[in-house]
DNA sequence: TATTTAACGCAACTAAGTTGCATTAATTGT
DNA sequence: ACAATTAATGCAACTTAGTTGCGTTAAATA
């Protein structure tokens, strides 16, 4: 079930995506905003934000969830698969528009694709 | 550093990989050889046999560890990098041969994919 | 403003993986 | 075959991301 009330905390975390367009830790938002959230909140509104069709979620380079911004997506609708780039360098983490092409495997029914690109970033790449 | 002493644990743990070429996660060998040996031992040869070559690892759909064979590789030359394919019933996972080809993406510089696929594997798939 | 209940904070918990250290056993030399 | 060396092991304690239960708070609505 997705948010019901607009509260200061569903204010403040979607704030943290408005600002800026890179994906975000659950771990880095914990600390950013511990003065102002408990993460178990953080976790819950979060899981909800993306019911909504708000946020979508990954795993990054440790495992460790990551969420970013939805675009064009409803509760009803989720096509949010695309890759993802997290950068050696300074960590940073982007959606990426450009499609990988994925080609039928023998025998095998392929629903879904996770794909994760490491390397340097445009700011970390000299 | 490598395997220096072919232990009984060590044995045990690289035959466990020889009689099947599926992958195995860390947690179901955990669980498989709890009479057989401490789940610290498990982590570490499992470390020490990616060092040498023997295996590879990688994250499962729940950021878990996963080890599967390496074929071809050494302590020097680690180029088993290739996508993983996860069937959503039975939880099997196995290596993919198939090749995914990663565009370039503009202004960034991808040095490692990890690339993994879900959905029905040979026997699921009805 | 009073009522309803979704959302919150907190503390306790879960589980994958790690670390330190005393003990064991594989290897090597005699 | 035996003793010396030290890599590898077992165990307990720890770390940390994420979850759960429950009493309290604060949004929504009337
Ligand atoms: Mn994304
Ligand atoms: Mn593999
Ligand atoms: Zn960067
Ligand atoms: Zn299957």
């Amino acid at each position: 079930m997705g948010i019901l009330r607009k509260t200061k905390s569903v204010k403040i975390l979607l704030d943290e995506f408005e600002k800026k367009s890179t994906a975000i830790s659950a771990i880095t938002l914990i600390e950013r905003l511990h003065s102002k959230m408990n993460k178990t909140t953080i976790y819950r509104v979060l899981e909800k934000l993306e019911d909504d069709g708000f946020l979508h979620s990954f795993l990054g380079k440790n495992g460790h969830k990551w969420y970013a911004k939805c675009s064009g997506c409803s509760s009803d609708e989720h096509h949010d698969i695309h890759p993802h780039f997290q950068c050696t360098d300074c960590g940073k983490v982007d959606c990426l528009s450009t499609d990988v092409l994925i080609p039928n495997i023998p025998n095998r029914k392929v629903d879904m694709s996770q794909i994760l690109l490491q390397g340097k970033c445009e700011d970390c790449y000299t």
